[in-house]
RNA sequence: GGAGGGAUGGCAGAGCGGUCGAAUGCGGCGGUCUUGAAAACCGUUGUCCCUUUACGGGGACCGUGGGUUCGAAUCCUACUCCCUCCGCCA
């Protein structure tokens, strides 16, 4: 096992050379995201610090050349003062450069690093989420004889939820569960691996749910979503938003066998997000908290299969849903509204019936080797070259999210919740909660 | 928390401060031999960056950062991680 060092290093999102010989291309993807890309400032600091590179190097050679020759003449009991001044001055000028390439590097890194993943050509382009499409809807709506209840209501009236009391312990943005519910989520959670390992074929992991930094700069968290996170005070430590980064970093700074490819874990993990600039959206019920649990799927796979796996990895995000008989859409997000390091995102929503709407549960994405250049995962191919992995993950799926969604879609006029019939097994067979 | 030991190439394991990017063994790859395989033998075998149309040239990397020195894998220092022992604890 390498250490790490507080900070992670040498970090590139995007191919130097990429960028810098598809500058109109890569400004094109980057600003039909939303972001701006100042691709004239790109060239001035690409420029610059190769300059500043170049320039010392050619010093260090020289200087290499000066302190070997001294060696030599030591040896020999010849007189190599001379030298050694020739090589101290040398060594400040070095000094110099060096000190003014370490700013223009850290310059260069930063710029790279807060330019978001280029979208694949088959992502819809458009700047809000009018222009994502429906790819496809499944399930029937269930039809309700009375106005459907939100899951919040139904919860609290029958006791199984208490957001007053997670207040005083915690805060806002937290539940309590008890009885049949508490059970739900956890029973949710064991069905959802039992699905994924045993018919998807996926590893099961239980990773830790603390991070180093290092870890989040890989999945492409820090430096830019650095308000996103719960930070350990004191700590190079962070709680994880999703089990993505552990999973991801898994592998970072390896080198993975081909041959093994792909790689597909399945894990859970709580989740804990600090929800900044979400104030007062979906303050009610289990939709958006500061904890949730989830259960993540991750690939590592070979490019050209990348976009196959992404179809299968969405395939069994979906299964879930069409074994607990709830009804979902499948959406792929338009350019504009893709998250900072995915190329392709389908995200699946769950029908809410007390919204009349559809929430998202599960987001299935492509990071092509936007994440594989930054945590430095590669693979070996058979004729023994080095290239980048591609990375996937999706939610397999949003356990609270599924859990309002069970409640909502099961409920019946007395307000009691039936157990869908898949999870029945892990509830004694019982068929109300 | 206290006391020690360690970190070198895919692995194992050397390395008087100066031709050390690094001996050696294993593994991997190519070849000879063989009907085939094994064995044996021969050769080969790190990553990243800059530059060059190319051949090539140059730089960095021996856990990480800083320092000493004309010159550091080798010396000093701080940190991180791993191992052993003691204490404490789910």
């Amino acid at each position: 096992m390498r250490n790490q060092g507080p900070c992670a290093i040498i970090f590139v999102m995007l191919d130097t050379h990429f960028v810098r010989s598809n500058l109109e291309l890569v400004k094109k993807k980057v600003e039909a995201k939303g972001i701006p890309f100042a691709d004239d400032r790109f060239v001035a600091i690409d420029q610059r610090r190769r300059r500043l590179l170049s320039d010392s190097e050619e010093l260090k050679s020289r200087k290499n050349k000066v302190a070997r020759e001294t060696g030599f003449l030591k040896k020999s009991g010849a007189p190599t003062r001379e030298m050694e001044l020739r090589s101290i001055e040398l060594s400040k000028q070095i000094g110099d450069l060096e000190k003014e390439l370490a700013a223009v590097e850290a310059e260069f890194q930063d710029f790279l690093l807060n330019i978001p993943n280029l979208f694949h050509d088959s992502v819809p382009v458009g700047g809000d989420p009018g222009a994502n499409e429906v790819l496809r809807e499944w399930g029937d709506k269930p039809v309700f004889a009375f106005p459907p209840r939100p899951h919040w209501e139904l919860g609290e009236d029958a006791g199984t939820l208490d957001f007053g009391r997670a207040a005083k312990v915690s805060g806002s943005r937290f539940a309590v569960y008890f009885d049949g519910l508490a059970r739900l989520e956890r029973v949710l959670v064991q069905f959802m691996l039992d699905v994924h390992t045993g018919e998807h074929g996926y590893r099961e992991v239980l990773p830790p749910f603390l991070v180093n930094d290092a870890s989040l700069v890989g999945t492409g968290n820090l430096p830019k979503f650095k308000d996103d996170l719960f930070k350990v005070e004191g700590y190079n430590l962070y709680l994880v938003p999703t089990a993505e980064v552990p999973l991801t970093n898994l592998h970072r700074d390896e080198t993975l066998d081909e041959a093994r490819l792909p790689l597909k874990y399945a894990a859970y993990t709580p989740c804990f997000r600090s929800e900044a600039g979400s104030h007062g959206k979906d303050i009610r019920g289990l939709v958006r908290q500061h904890q949730f649990n989830k259960v993540e799927l991750l690939k590592f796979t070979t490019p050209d299969r990348s976009y196959a796996e992404l179809e299968e990895l969405t395939a069994d995000a979906e299964a879930i849903l069409k074994k607990l008989a709830l009804p979902f859409r499948t959406t792929v997000l338009c350019s504009g509204d893709l998250s900072f390091s995915s190329a392709k995102t389908y995200d699946i929503e769950v029908w809410m019936p007390a919204r009349a709407d559809y929430l998202e549960i599960s987001s299935c994405s492509n990071f092509e080797s936007f994440q594989a250049r930054r945590a430095h995962i590669k693979f070996k191919g058979r004729d023994g070259r080095k290239e980048f992995v591609h990375t996937l993950n999706g939610s397999g799926l949003a356990v609270g999210r599924t859990v309002a969604a069970i409640m909502e879609n099961y409920q019946d006029a007395e307000g009691r919740v039936r157990v869908p019939e898949a999870l029945r097994p892990y509830f004694g067979g019982r068929d109300r909660l």
